[in-house]
DNA sequence: CAAAACCCTGTAGCCACTTCAAGGTCAAGC
DNA sequence: GCTTGACCTTGAAGTGGCTACAGGGTTTTG
C-alpha cells in the first residue's frame, strides 16, 4: 500500500506544519492515527483528505469551531446540505463585515495622515495631537460577531 | 484640584474597561500611578490625555508596539513628525493589504457558496466536495507583516 | 454600622498556533 | 558495528490584547 505516511510525509503533502497536525489532532480535529512500532503516528490517505478539508477551510479563515461544524457534517453520510449553506452564508456576512469595518479604518487613518503634511524633524506632529483628542476617532459600532482586527501572522 | 481619579474614573472618562488600564500598566503604556492610603491607583489629567491617546490608536487597530513607539515619540519633547508619518503609513499599508486579502477571501467563498443550489437535505453538498480538493482555494501569497485574520472579538 | 460598591493582587482563559526543551527512533555512511 | 543527523516523541510555555475570575481589602451609602 502507498499510505503509510509518518507525521513529516503528511506534513509535505498538505504544506501543513507538523505541529499544527498534533494540534488538530489534541482539539478533536484529525482523529488519533495508528502508531508504528516506534511510536511514530502513521497516516493514510483517509487523513490527507481530511486535513486538505482543514486546511482549506483555515485559508477561507474559519475558526476551528466552525470546522468542527463541517466535518461533522462530512462525517454524516448524507452531510447536511442545509447546514452547510447556513455556515458557510454566516461566514461570509462575517468577512464581509470585517472588510467595511476595515475600509472605515483606512479613511480615518488617511484622514488622520492628512492632519500633519510637514517633514520638518522638529515640528510636533499635528498627527500626535489628533490622537490626544477625544474626536479623532469615531467608535466601530458594536461589536462583530467574530471577525478579528487588523493584523495578523 | 480636580483631577484625583480612582481607577474607575478614569475607566469611565476614557470609554476603557478598568482591567485594560491594569493591563496597560503592566505593558509599560501607562506609568505607575500614585496610590491612595488604602492603596487605590490615582490618576491626574495626564493620565486621562495619555490613556484617551492609547485607546484612539487602539480604535485605528494599531498593536501595542506600534502605540509603545507613538507614546515614545510622542514623550520626548518635538517628537519626531518624520518617524510618526512613517509608522503611519505602515500601518494604512497594513490596513489596505488585509482589506484586499479579505476581498479576495470574499470572492473564494461566494464562488464555493455557488458551488452547490440545491436545498435537498438529503443530497451531498458540492461544497464538502469542493474543500477536499487540492484546488478548492487559492493560498493567500506570502504573509502579511501584522494584519490579523477574518475573525474577532 | 452593615451592605453595597468599589478597589487590590494574582491567576487562568481565549484562539490558533509556534517554539522550545529534553529526549527516543531510524536510515545512511564509514 | 557505530556514529551522525534527520526525523519523531511528549509536555510546557509563549504570542496579542485583553477578559474573567477568586479571594481578599477599602470606601461610600443608607
Amino acid at each position: 500500500m502507498s499510505s503509510a505516511l509518518k507525521i513529516g510525509d503528511l506534513a509535505r503533502r498538505t504544506a501543513c506544519p507538523v505541529e499544527s497536525i498534533r494540534f488538530y489532532e489534541r482539539e478533536g480535529l484529525l482523529p488519533e492515527p495508528a502508531r508504528t512500532a516506534g511510536n511514530y503516528r502513521s497516516y493514510g490517505r483517509e487523513h490527507v483528505e481530511r486535513l486538505s478539508f482543514i486546511r482549506n477551510c483555515r485559508l477561507l479563515d474559519m475558526t476551528l469551531d466552525e470546522i468542527r461544524q463541517l466535518l461533522h457534517i462530512r462525517d454524516n453520510p448524507r452531510g447536511d446540505c442545509v447546514a452547510t449553506h447556513a455556515l458557510l452564508d454566516e461566514h461570509i456576512t462575517h468577512v464581509a463585515a470585517r472588510i467595511t469595518e476595515l475600509q472605515r479604518l483606512e479613511r480615518d487613518l488617511k484622514g488622520l495622515r492628512r492632519a500633519c503634511r510637514t517633514a520638518d524633524v522638529d515640528a510636533k506632529c499635528a498627527i500626535l495631537a489628533e490622537l490626544d483628542g477625544q474626536t479623532a476617532v469615531k467608535s466601530p459600532g458594536k461589536s462583530m460577531p467574530h471577525v478579528r482586527g487588523a493584523h495578523r501572522r
